[in-house]
RNA sequence: GACGAUGUAGCUCAGCUGGUAGAGCAGCGGCCUUUUAAGCCGUUUGUCGUGGGUUCGAUUCCCACCAUCGUCACCA
């Protein structure tokens, strides 16, 4: 649909035309650049002073409202910084230039060159000696009109803000808080972890071979060496091999893409922090992500106290910790350790999942059990600790149980937003836990990692004892702007 | 992937039990040199999501498909 010439439309056409008109009136509709001294918010910030010196401020922005009144013309121009009335007077720029200005529209992007004043209703604005069009706009904007703080016609469809962001970003202002918020809190992590002595690197996004968690990688082909390459569904197996080389902190902020469902919790792509440390475990990476997300609250709401979809959640740390197992057999009432296979699998029944005991492994099992009775529950902030070991091929055995890993995810509304264990350095065990996986693949289950005889060699080489931690950057960033979807919080989302 | 809801002018929406569509804003023309959802007068705009079917006739009924939202399944 997106490839089809439009169709002409009258609006359009008789923006042509005009663009057409001011062409023949000599005005350069698409001019190369406009010097400004100062932003609407500068203006508005510094207005008192700029009324009195009566100085000449220029600015840009785009047109996104016009009230014509004959020999005069109050417009609004809207910048990256928000919007500033203009008043476009007959006597003050000639005839000439005002006829030009008649031709101008709702989206258009202008330079304008005044004196500050406020108008008899209190609203600063620019009393324009000269005016520039910067860049004519022939496709017609949505126009959202406001007042007292109801909006008028707002431009809500999903379908068409998600795929024409750009329109969405314009009209909505609300929206393009969100995404500025969004990059303050991915740059509050690099300050957070450069502190801590943390390098950032880059791994590689084309992987011969996945792993780092259980997903559905997506496939590609490169043409050249003639041979499939899959689209990374987690750093860590490479981040770790720098672990190996000898860098004692390395984390990455970057995209990872599993090839599964979407809600509005799961964007196929999405963004992952994965950070390492050696010599450290895993109740290291709960201390981390305590003040990792506090510095966020502190920064980003001043606040320790997050409100998320009009519930309200205590930050502060430290959070409280409950052992995975403790949780599952409070729900369930029974010891989810002492079950069989098939017994796991009929407590799952019980929440209306529908279960083969002898396809699934047990790992999945107990997660899905988990899911079913415990998650929904978990309002947080909190940390679940202490993972079965069927369900973490990549994490440290216990050091006090052996049928268990030193792992804990971290809540928030419901919702898990980060994994992190001691990770597994044993290159012995950990290859039997790549065989492991081996009998689950085999037996069906396509999420189940691949062995990667590579990264055994590096862990052969000795990684000293690290720990891991995984970051859903997406959702944090729902929780601090308080966005239902996860296509709010990512500019172009995955459409169907 | 399953079920449910929705899809009408550039935007937001109305359209009862079938007779080829309306409003506000935007647009266009006119009046208006401090307005601000500017106002007043006049006026234009539509493959009624797409494709089939039933019918003399479908935006309205039926089927399929596409898209969005929601719930579930899968997962972070």
């Amino acid at each position: 649909m997106q490839n089809q010439e439009p169709t002409l439309h009258e609006l359009q056409k008789i923006r042509r035309e005009k663009l057409a008109k001011l062409r023949e009136l000599g005005v350069e509709a698409f001019p190369y650049r406009y010097g400004r001294t100062h932003s609407s918010t500068n203006v508005l910030n510094q207005a008192e002073e700029l009324e009195k010196s009566e100085e000449q401020v220029s600015l840009a922005g785009r047109l996104m409202a016009i009230r014509l009144m004959g020999k005069s013309c109050f417009a609004h121009i809207q910048d990256s910084a928000g919007r500033i009335q203009i008043y476009v007077k007959k006597d003050a720029v000639g005839e000439d230039q005002f006829d030009i200005f008649k031709l101008f529209d709702i989206g258009d992007h202008v330079g304008v060159r005044g004196t500050v004043f406020v108008t008899h209703s209190g609203e600063i604005s620019i009393r324009v000696a000269e005016f520039v069009l910067l860049s004519k706009n022939i496709h017609p904007l949505p126009i959202v009109k406001e007042k007292e703080g109801e909006v008028y016609d707002a431009f809500s469809d999903k379908e068409l803000r998600y795929r024409q962001r750009y329109i969405d970003l314009v009209v909505n202002p609300e929206v393009r808080k969100v995404f500025e918020t969004r990059t303050r809190i991915v740059t509050i992590m690099r300050s957070y972890m450069d502190a801590l002595g943390f390098l950032e690197v880059e791994t590689p996004i084309l992987q011969p071979l996945y792993g780092g968690a259980l997903a559905k990688p997506f496939v590609t082909h490169h043409n050249v060496l003639e041979k499939d390459l899959y689209l990374r569904i987690a750093d860590e197996l490479y981040l770790k091999r720098l672990i190996v080389g000898g860098f004692d902190r390395v984390y990455e902020i970057g995209k990872d893409f599993r090839n599964e469902g979407m809600d509005r919790s799961h964007n196929p792509e999405f963004t992952m922090l994965e950070l390492y440390a050696a010599y450290e475990d895993y109740t290291f990476c709960m201390t981390i992500t305590e003040g990792l997300v506090a510095a966020l609250a502190s920064e980003i709401l001043g606040s320790p106290e997050l409100t998320y979809e009009g519930k309200k959640y205590d930050l502060t740390p430290p959070w409280p910790r409950y052992k995975f197992f403790d949780l599952v057999n409070e729900a369930i009432g029974k010891d989810a350790r002492e079950l069989t296979d098939q017994q796991i699998a009929d407590e799952c029944s019980k929440a209306g999942l529908k279960l083969d005991a002898g396809k699934t492994g047990r790992g999945k099992l107990l997660d899905k059990l988990f899911g079913a009775f415990v998650e929904p529950k978990l309002d947080g902030p909190c940390f679940v600790i202490d993972y079965p070991k069927e369900l973490s091929p990549l994490a440290k055995r216990h050091r006090s149980d052996d049928g268990l890993v030193e792992r804990f995810e971290g809540f928030l509304a419901g919702r898990e937003f980060c994994n992190s264990f001691s990770e597994l350095n044993d290159p012995l065990d950990q290859r039997e836990r790549f065989e492991a996986q081996g009998l689950l693949r085999e037996a069906g289950d396509d999420e189940a990692q691949p062995l990667d005889e590579d990264f055994l060699t590096a862990l052969e080489i000795g990684m000293p004892p690290t720990a891991g931690l995984g970051v859903g950057v997406d959702r944090l960033v729902m929780y601090f702007t308080d966005q239902h979807s996860i296509r709010d919080v990512i500019l172009f989302p995955q459409m169907r």
